[in-house]
DNA sequence: TGGCGATAGTTCACGAATGAACGATTGGTG
DNA sequence: CACCAATCGTTCATTCGTGAACTATCGCCA
């Protein structure tokens, strides 16, 4: 009948595919939805950005867009370059603290901003609709245990 | 009781919550795994290019490496600039090909590919110990269900 | 009040990946 | 054989991300 002694192995056989699988899947996904947006002009990068400003409905200081975005501070000054080269935002001083600079959503970036998030749903949906409701269910919970 | 009509709204609401939660702990794995080979120098992108040398035990094609790596040829002449800077890996003529480059493993190149790949499964390890076996089963399944 | 340590944003250099353009070489096929 | 399309590797410009170093400003407290 076979199967008894060996088992051990399987784990750390396998742990090197799920660990891969989960890798490349995601970066499956990640190129799906920069695909869904880049025809507009926009990039997944450029998206977390127009995003707090957009839901803030209001000027914010780069250092809160860094720590949303969790990422490091210079980060956020080169995509508010491109943002602002794009004309989706505006940089002006914060009257609060002379230090600080805000971004300032412009009128193209809220239009850009709905226009995005209008396909980005719509892909992650999309993506989301392949899965069964049990792979669905599953699949969360086994990224919250990965997470914790 | 409640719960009856709505149902339909749930769907599109976790949607996103699903797709990014998989983004996100993925960028964590993948964090996780290049903090454990970086105290060696390497780094993932080396170390998969490091791999097919490794197993083929004798040197190939740069195209051959891009292939694999699934990305562009000109990052591959990037990736194998720095290797070679590193004194991993060693650039020579394809005798069958004169358009052609080949990527020899060194010696070093040889043992640091072995102490990467230990580190990089000792970490991938890691972290699947923190899955239930029903969780990682049905992570796996998840996961293949996305890629199909 | 004066001084000083945190904080804010920028700049720079680097790693990783992409895509376009280019020069060399190779392989059919006419 | 001679040409032409495909392939090979490189270079360049661009995006995205990191971390270190720097300047300006802020806020506190001795």
């Amino acid at each position: 009948m076979r199967k008894r002694a060996p088992k051990r192995r399987r784990r750390s056989a396998t742990a090197s595919a799920v660990v891969s699988s989960l890798l490349e899947t995601a970066e499956a996904v990640e190129t799906r939805l920069e695909a869904a947006v880049s025809p507009l002009g926009l990039s997944l990068a450029k998206l977390g950005v127009l995003h707090p400003l957009a839901e803030a409905r209001e000027p914010l200081p780069l250092s809160e867009l860094a720590q949303r975005q969790h990422c490091v501070r210079s980060n956020i000054t080169q995509l508010v370059d491109r943002l602002e080269k794009d004309g989706l935002v505006r940089r002006r001083p914060d009257p609060q603290d002379r230090r600080g600079v805000l971004a300032a959503l412009t009128p193209a970036g809220e239009q850009a901003y709905t226009k995005g998030m209008r396909a980005l749903v719509e892909a992650q949906q999309a993506i989301v609709r392949t899965l069964s409701a049990g792979d669905a269910a599953s699949l969360k919970s086994a990224l919250n245990a990965l997470t914790s």
